[in-house]
DNA sequence: CCGACCATTATGTATATACATTATCACCAA
DNA sequence: TTGGTGATAATGTATATACATAATGGTCGG
């Protein structure tokens, strides 16, 4: 049993309404009380109950139609949150000291694939960066950056030897859009070799492309060995876990 | 420029809002205007523009302080959306026939590991069932999953040959909590014969643990060839993308 | 100089109200 | 039976108001 010291209102309604769905007791496609019944069953106003339900609604957990009323949604795809931090702070994490080494860095015209990769119409300059993330005295993550000089010129100047290219943009460019794309991969032989492990070892694979309102910023390959890595993705119906 | 038809007050000023601060007019730390200047701003009450603020704080992109008032945050760690659909419709929207295979299916009493994979505290029965997916006439991916019978007693009755024990357990365990834990293996010598594919093969994992009020329900091992799928997780500031 | 206290200020929650929007349903006429 | 038409019922959005809560900052006394 759960306990609940001093919610509010809100709280305590939309509390309630979860629970019967997760429960079962509301299975999709049940229709909720309506507003005003809802209202009257905790004495409250019209606007608490609406703004609750107005929530579970965004939240995905209940459909709502005018003039007939709210209803128990279907899940559908299970969506989960998937945090991904950034590589320090996973390593620190892991009670291990944190270095990355520059392994190569250099500045060339966007030729066709770096064109298809950062979604870039014309012509530009981009700068590709190549990194390993370490942990302790091993390779912890192997980082193939593109970095896109027509919307971050600054780039140009930074050597990135103290801070690594991920954590540089993301406090120059914050809050931007982002696609993750995940897969597994085999080692091939140059990856084998920066990341130390034998050639066809199954890596995780994520790769981001970043967005800014002024234009592709940056496509990122980061390459985990298998066996030392993964990620979590959670979903709880409520929305944070 | 992004065009906005008929948006209503509260969007717009949210859109203002995401829009100062995803270009870094408005960079983390920044703070806001006042609940009662941003209602003057707009002409609005300040419950208008207090309802886009808490939206804005619950959706992670500001932070609000008391007497302080509310400051745009700094990203932490970069969090998307990941969407998992199911097989079923992933394999429908490569435009392949799909079906499923159910190649083995086990009642047993659980044993150390299946308490482990379920977070069983007491002895109880488990369902084990092996399956796979077919994209056309090629295995797809590979479901190793245990179902708890303490909590989903019905599974026992049910064989699996019409629907897939994922499909049967969405609709008869909805909106549950569930932890996705993704990685990448190398393929051993019976997934390899399972999945039609070389021994050693990268193959992206998601390993997802379901709960219910009532208690664990499911434990299930998803094995996909990596050069044949990839997940994606998108993150948009907003919200949605 | 320093700490206790208090007024101020901004957010947090809730109410009552108003009007807009839109499916649905029932009724009535062709 | 069919098709339109308008009443109705539910949600959607916004306002004005009230009081609660909490952190800040200044004042005053020791």
């Amino acid at each position: 049993m759960k306990i609940v010291r001093d919610a509010t209102l809100h709280q305590r309604i939309l509390g309630d309404i979860e629970a019967r769905i997760v429960s079962g007791e509301w299975p999709p496609g049940h229709r909720i009380p309506f507003e005003v019944d809802l209202a009257a069953d905790y004495n409250c106003s019209r606007m608490t109950a609406n703004k609750v339900l107005t929530q579970l609604a965004k939240s995905g957990l209940i459909e709502r139609r005018k003039k007939s009323g709210s209803f128990v949604a279907q899940p559908r795809a299970q969506s989960a949150v998937l945090a991904i931090a950034e590589i320090e702070a996973e390593v620190q994490s892991l009670r291990l000291s944190y270095s990355h080494i520059v392994h190569a860095r250099s500045k060339r015209r966007a030729n066709a694939a770096d064109k298809q990769r950062l979604e870039l119409s014309e012509a530009a300059s981009v700068l590709d960066i190549t990194c390993i993330h370490q942990a302790g005295a091993a390779p912890f993550c192997l980082e193939e950056r593109l970095i896109s000089l027509a919307t971050v010129p600054e780039a140009e100047a930074e050597t990135f030897d103290t801070v690594s290219p991920g954590t540089w943009l993301l406090k120059r460019v914050p809050w931007s859009a982002a696609e993750n794309r995940i897969s597994a991969v085999s080692a091939g032989a140059s990856v084998a070799i920066l990341l130390d492990i034998e050639k066809g070892t199954a890596c995780l694979v994520i790769e981001r492309r970043t967005w800014s309102p002024a234009g592709p910023v940056t496509s990122v390959r980061l390459t985990y060995p298998g066996d030392r890595h993964a990620l979590v993705a959670k979903f709880a119906p409520g929305g944070e876990g």
